[in-house]
DNA sequence: AGAATATATGAAGAGTTGCTCATATGTTGG
DNA sequence: CCAACATATGAGCAACTCTTCATATATTCT
């Protein structure tokens, strides 16, 4: 069955509601699919540290092909994660949002203790 | 090609090294990945709030079949993000992992506010 | 204008993910 | 022990993702 009430004997302590919306989960989900990838979290970390980087730097420093880099900026740019300006023939990218910051911020902390 | 210095003129302000090694990087990838569904999005943030939730419980209040929820507390199961306790033919779940919950709690605000 | 550099984009293929259906396992009550 | 219930697992499939190769666009320099 898909859901509707419980059938019989459950748990108790049941909320009337679950907390998280299912579209608000979606979005969610949406955000954390960003981060879910080594290329696009390695390019977040970066511009959080250096504040602004040019996509050949940033596929220099991560050591990955440039298509990859550019393609992966490009996610993040439609998800309004991060901006860019040009400078002659160089694109500069950097972090364009606020909370996005903080989580890498607090997560990046998180992490390392979580592995050890 | 596929990397090794970057070959001309780049941007300046350059790392020496990638802040985010690789391996670290595919870690937190693995992490995000578990939030980066819809289902297991909702079935943490619910735990968070109820702190235990037997398997029914979690199906019918999220409004999603049984069996797709068991399988998504399977994989968070195995990633050491919940945990569970039997009770008769109950199965209980809650969070297990400090990291995790602070990260769900940071989140549960910033998203919020990210789409307002 | 033409060559070289920097970045962006499209398409195709391999791999992965999440869903559903069927079935298995564990547990209780009669 | 058998039936009913609660949960778990496996297989198969459609959808999505990431990478790579080829190519397009933008900019500078000579």
């Amino acid at each position: 069955m898909a859901a509707g009430r419980s059938a019989t004997r459950t748990g108790g302590r049941v909320l009337e509601k679950a907390p998280v919306s299912l579209t608000e989960a979606r979005r969610l989900a949406e955000l954390f699919q960003l981060l879910a990838d080594a290329t696009r979290a390695r390019i977040l970390y970066t511009l959080l540290e250096v504040e602004e980087m040019c996509v050949n730097d940033l596929a220099a420093i991560l050591d990955v092909p440039e298509t990859s880099v550019s393609h992966a900026l490009r996610l993040l740019r439609i998800a309004g994660v991060v901006k860019n300006r040009r400078a002659g023939r160089l694109v500069y990218y950097s972090l364009d949002d606020h909370h996005v910051r903080m989580l890498l911020a607090t997560t990046r902390e998180h992490v390392s203790h979580r592995f050890s």
